[in-house]
RNA sequence: GCUGGUGUAGCUCAGAGGUAGAGCGCUGUCCUCGUAAGACAGAUGUCGCCGGUUCGAAUCCGGCCACCAGCUCCA
């Protein structure tokens, strides 16, 4: 019998071939044995290079053996992945005419898509569970089985299961196909699994909703439950509990308790009101954001709210962008449109009159906002919307300019997402998909160009990025810069966008040193993004406990008795003096109900006053997040707030 | 737009064919108070909208609107 050279994290093993991992795992100690999921393999022989495969698969070449665990991102993922086996082979012993789609694991869970003839329903939901339980005590094992594609397809053919014939027909046909058994369920899975049922210890049932077979509307809807699995009772718990937590920082609950903002069915969905409390915040963020733009080089312009037809057809958008339009507004006979992008405005003052490569790069930044129909099913709160402000700046640059631009552009939104408190975002590269090439405009000559000087800027800055296949606008590549809600859903905030259309469209050039004409490259940018949508993520990022320079009320005076009411407003003068925004609960309540108030409305700092401080000509200083902070001279705090600022704590 | 769910006081929610309820908030009066809810009293309202069934509809039926979760799409 011929050996294999396995080499575990403290060394090598000489094992039969055809060893399973399973069988080398019983030679370590207990909590590895318990804890393992799957195993990764890593060898030359191994195909990619690197491979997860089932605790009982057969090693059959020397190979560097890693057993993950549900700590392990992969690891976890096999866990829900078999947790969704064990979710399909319930919906079938229940639901016997359920037809199979896919199950994947997703980021916090894993979820199956079914063909049914009647939606799930809550009841349905708990009886599934139920099975899965029993499925999970049966401990069924899970055994894989390759088998040639050809037998397979009878295999579903008889089991009449449509999807799963679909998903073959788009498999290589002469490769074996895996299926994985577990007791009287069989799947079509690339796998690997747990190597039985039993081993899933926490296991919840969340919700079902509809989903369309492939994501693509023109096909029936299925039905998809989703779920979540954890190790143990009490991390799913823990996560049923953030949850919870999320839903508490969730923007539009905190929008209506801090008074930030509404909408209204009588203004109409989608178009939001901003009141005083989110209008402050917005000021300061946009006062900010001008002046770094005046800085940076940028001219501010301005442009109407709606514009003649024409200029909708000479953009393009009146082509391809009608159906995020509004109808057109008539005006002595003319079709005016509501403007869904400010671009051609600024396309319109650059060819104001002849430009010279002298004076590039142009940088004109807009606050402008844009109307946009969105399907009703979509709207969601700020973070999407019907009518928003963009923070929108076209660039104009010589193609050799564009590395340097993009790099400073992506600089410039960094600098900005940053002054307001978010670190953790994430950078994604928008590139064509190079097999498509008739959904893009621009030569292929200038793509060429184009992407490798955005991913260069993202290298030369050591910024992760994730390159994203076929994301990109069909008009050039962009950089877009992900952040997240409270609920850990991914929205676009700042974009930057290469565009290889309108200079075209709108015949841009300038002239160059050679006396010639040029097309200049132009870039679309949002650093906020919109305006609507920054503001609901910072209210989540924050949990509507803004830091001290956005919030609207940066300190309340608190007087204990009324004797204190004078003294308390003299304090408050003192403060406003200084530059902040400050107010004197001036209600006849007792000092608790008046500081659990502002602790509600997270009013960072509380100057407490009653006859102690006016004697000493001292505050009582109250921190939202540290409490009573004891007895501080005004200057004290003057300066604490300053300190603050500075640190745009 | 699609699938499912939900619309009752400002908010959170109970009520399920017989004339609208709680807590918080709000208003008033009293209390003059030391770091997250003082006491008492009062007012909350087109039960999302339109239509139907019924002697009678918040409740049953139909249509519409909005919202929530997901899908598709996107700043």
């Amino acid at each position: 019998m011929s050996l294999i050279r396995v080499t575990l994290a403290d060394g090598p093993v000489e094992v039969p071939r055809g060893t399973t991992p399973r069988e080398i795992l019983a030679s370590l100690d207990r909590d590895a044995q318990a804890n393992a999921v799957a195993a990764r393999v890593t060898g030359e022989q191994i195909v990619g290079g690197e491979q997860v495969i089932d605790l009982d698969r057969p090693l059959d070449a020397d190979v560097e053996l890693e057993f993950l665990t549900f700590d392990d991102e992969a690891g976890r993922e096999v866990y829900r992945h078999s947790a969704a086996h064990v979710l399909a082979q319930a919906v079938k012993r229940l639901f016997p005419e359920a037809r199979l789609a896919i199950g994947p694991p997703i980021e916090e869970g894993f979820y199956y898509d079914f063909d049914v003839a009647r939606p799930f329903t809550p009841e349905d939901l708990e009886a599934i569970e139920g099975e899965m339980q029993a499925i999970i005590k049966a401990d069924y094992p899970i055994h894989r089985e390759a088998v040639e594609p050809e037998a397979a397809r009878h295999l579903f053919r008889d089991l009449n299961e449509q999807y799963k014939l679909e998903i073959l027909d788009e498999l290589p046909p002469d490769e074996p196909v895996s299926l994985y058994r577990q007791g009287e369920f069989v799947d079509l899975c690339r796998g690997p699994h747990l190597p039985s049922t039993g081993r899933l210890r926490a296991v919840k049932l969340l919700h079902a909703a509809g989903a369309y077979w492939r994501g693509d509307e023109r096909n029936p809807m299925l039905q998809r439950i989703y779920g979540t699995a954890f190790e143990s009772r009490a991390d799913l718990d823990a996560y049923l509990k953030r949850l919870e937590e999320a839903r508490r920082r969730d923007h539009r609950r905190l929008g209506r308790d801090l008074d930030l903002y509404s909408i209204h069915d009588e203004v109409g969905p989608g178009l939001v009101l901003w009141h005083p409390n989110g209008g402050i915040i917005r000021h300061l963020a946009e006062d900010f954001a001008r002046q770094e733009h005046l800085r940076r080089g940028y001219g501010l312009v301005y442009s109407p709210h709606i514009a003649n037809r024409r200029l909708w057809e000479i953009s393009g958008h009146w082509d391809w962008y009608k159906e995020n339009m509004y109808t057109p507004i008539d005006i002595d006979g003319v079709e005016y449109l509501l403007k869904p992008m400010n671009c051609p405005f600024h396309m319109m003052i650059y060819r104001s009159r002849p430009r010279s490569y002298k004076e590039l790069p142009l940088r004109w930044a807009e606050w402008g906002t844009v109307y946009r129909y969105e399907r009703s099913g979509v709207l969601h709160g700020l973070l999407r919307v019907r009518a928003f402000t963009q923070d929108d700046a076209h660039i104009f640059c010589r193609e050799d300019q564009v590395e340097e631009v993009i790099q400073e552009t992506v600089d410039f939104a960094r600098d900005i997402i940053e002054a307001f408190g978010f670190h953790d975002y994430h950078v994604r590269l928008s590139l064509r998909d190079p097999e498509t090439p008739e959904k893009y405009v621009g030569s292929d000559a200038i793509w060429e160009r184009a992407e490798p000087a955005l991913a260069g800027a993202l290298d030369r800055m050591s910024l992760e990025y994730t390159p994203a296949r076929g994301e990109a606008n069909f008009y050039g590549p962009k950089i877009d810069i992900l952040i997240r809600d409270a609920l850990g859903r991914e929205w676009q905030g700042p974009t930057i966008q290469l565009d290889f259309n309108l200079p075209e469209r709108f015949d841009l050039t300038y002239k160059g040193p050679d006396n010639r004409d040029h097309r200049p490259v132009m870039i679309h940018r949002a650093l906020f993004g919109s305006m609507e949508r920054f503001f609901g993520l910072l209210i989540e990022h924050h949990g509507g406990a803004f830091p001290v320079w956005l919030a609207p009320v940066q300190a309340r005076v608190i007087p204990i008795g009324e004797r204190h009411l004078d003294y308390a407003r003299a304090v408050a003068d003192r403060v406003r003096a200084a530059g902040y925004r400050v107010e004197v609960d001036e209600r006849d309540e007792k000092v608790g109900y008046k500081i659990r108030q502002a602790q509600l409305e997270k009013v960072p700092y509380m100057l407490v006053v009653g006859d102690r401080e006016q004697q000493d000509q001292t505050v009582a200083l109250r921190h939202r997040a540290e409490g009573d902070l004891g007895p501080w001279p005004l200057a004290e705090i003057l300066a604490r707030l300053a300190e603050d600022l500075r640190l745009r704590r």
